[in-house]
DNA sequence: CATGAATGAGGATTCATTCAT
DNA sequence: TATGAATGAATCCTCATTCAT
């Protein structure tokens, strides 16, 4: 029965992103839910207390395979540079492939107050904590400079984000692979110019 | 009488700073800017076309004067990377200074409308046009590397922006001084440790 | 189900004449036609899209009958200028029958859209249709003088409304019989004394 | 200073007839017939009690030249039959030189107001008048049958207006001339053939 | 007489939520 | 569980009218 229960949300929770994508912003009604899904109004409060809660489960239901994926990466046995070369890297690339969705998504009222609640989230949490980890390793292997490994994960991820925006807004945002390398190198080494640096490998 | 009338949309314009800090998200209703100001809710509408237009306005003038300031500070003469230290420093002090009404601003949804035109309003294009001048200064002056300007100056103001939106919801977000160091740092010098480098002056 | 949402609307369109009679022009208000019919606001916006549909849903609803009838007499089998007689005295008859709701409708604003609109809504041009080849058979039978059958047919039907309204404005407007009589009188032989003419039989 | 006040009265009118031709409907507001006139909007209360009176007296004006017109045709030297000719004529080519204005004139609630209030205006009373006397005399030379004058004479200015309004309402309806002799022809002689009669001259 | 800023009652419409079946 | 009709608070916006200057 659970199983079962937890098939039928998924259901529900597709036909919140079929909707968003379909009639954007304002369409995302109960009614135009309900109408995707095909079943009554009223049948949605039988799965989800209320309209916050639906969306919210949508979002984090969107946003959950990237976090896996993630942090897997980051639970990985490789360097902590090259690590963060590839979380940035596939970052912007899962955005991109969910343009439609996430571009939708920025105008959302329910999902400011998502993008708010996001630094609340267990999943965000989660990745923070993968990403302060990395930062971790490498300050104590001393291929970082010290400082508070948590903020320094914040920080970069917030920076990714703030480039996936850039590039959602962005009608022709151009590759992703630029503007990952850019964010990763600018992370990595800075924007100053050093006379005799060694590279990364 | 011009000069009356901007008075008296300062005023409506100051009410609904004054709601939004108060009430929040869904407390921004006409009704409540109008009492707030202490006139009737017609009058509003003597002043502005519509509520998109008075929120616009407010958003407008609450930015204003920052990204005056902050374009004063970028072509007035000085090095690149001090300009860049000053630009994050300010920026962070001056949402640190308003904390109330852009912690409201953060949940409301004709603001997540106007962040996502943001990229595309006057200000923000001025901001980003004189911090992307100050970058190629320092390509020039073979301070930086070389990269695109504009992208660059992109990433920077995204990455403050973002920092502070994790300050606006964090509720004891520690000392402006230090999160503005610690991203500059990054943005000039990178995670990565050198062995040995010139710091700026 | 359908029949019994025919009904509910049925309902709700009789709120309206109630309201449109009672409170007359101004007083036709959602509100008004919702407290009238013991239903919430909302509901009306259940059966129909908005308050033009609503309006022109009991005006169609309030015509239809009296045009029904009339068609079925211009169809029977019977002498064109009785048929004519007839057409008059049933037109005039039925709207003092209903002189409330058409009294007020004359004031409503809506309703001069509609009555604009008459002349292009399908009952007005069934009406006009059937009255029109009545008018022709009276042409084809020698019993009329040859004319434009379709401007004839608007001619008198217009007419008949013409003395309708004059009849609604008037607060003792006199028996029906007289003014119809008068009407058809002139429609048939004119205003014009004739020595020696055969009357109809 | 009466015929001062006259004049700038006058200018106010021409400006509702301006607005209500350019922007129709919804648009005659208090605020655009004051923009239009040049004046402030607290003005046209200085000369015109209300809205409603405004529009009144702008409509009368409007209206006032035809009935001058005909009424003194209708006090002319000139035979019954050959002056309802004339008024039918007449009063269709008046409204068809001023279908603009009176086509909006058509969807105006407060039209519909005055339209209905039209019964009880002194012009309309006028002109009614006027043709009662005209009919009366036909009667009492023997030319019409014998009938309330009154009423006929309502018959057939109702008739009149009842064919203006089909004209209004129709995008081409054709050349006045044609409709105005069929106008007649069925007022004087009626719609039934007669085997031997007399034209009038 | 003229102004025009201010008023505020009033109206149409939306939509998350409930509940009897 | 599922339904979907009903709810009604809430919101934006209009515009005729007033009145202090």
């Amino acid at each position: 029965m659970q199983g079962w229960k937890n098939l039928k949300k998924r259901t529900l929770i597709d036909a919140v992103f079929q909707v968003f994508s379909e009639h954007g912003l304002d369409g995302l009604t109960m009614d135009n839910v309900a109408l995707e899904a095909g079943v009554a109004k009223g049948t949605l409060y039988a799965y989800f207390k209320s309209k916050e809660e639906l969306v919210k489960s949508a979002i984090e239901a969107s946003v959950a395979p990237l976090v896996k994926e993630l942090t897997e990466l980051l639970e990985s046995d490789s360097p902590p540079d090259w690590k963060i070369r590839q979380l940035t890297s596939r970052h912007l690339t899962y955005f991109e492939a969910h343009r439609g969705f996430f571009r939708a998504l920025l105008y959302d009222r329910q999902a400011a107050h998502c993008r708010a609640k996001r630094y609340k989230s267990t999943l965000y949490q989660t990745l923070l904590r993968s990403t302060a980890k990395v930062v971790d390793q490498g300050m104590q292997s001393g291929a970082f400079r010290p400082a508070n490994p948590l903020k320094v994960a914040s920080l970069l991820i917030e920076a990714n984000i703030a480039v996936i925006n850039l590039r959602l807004v962005n009608e022709k945002p151009g590759p992703v692979k630029q503007d990952a390398n850019l964010l990763s190198d600018i992370f990595l080494h800075g924007i100053t110019r050093v006379s005799k640096q060694k590279k990364e490998t």
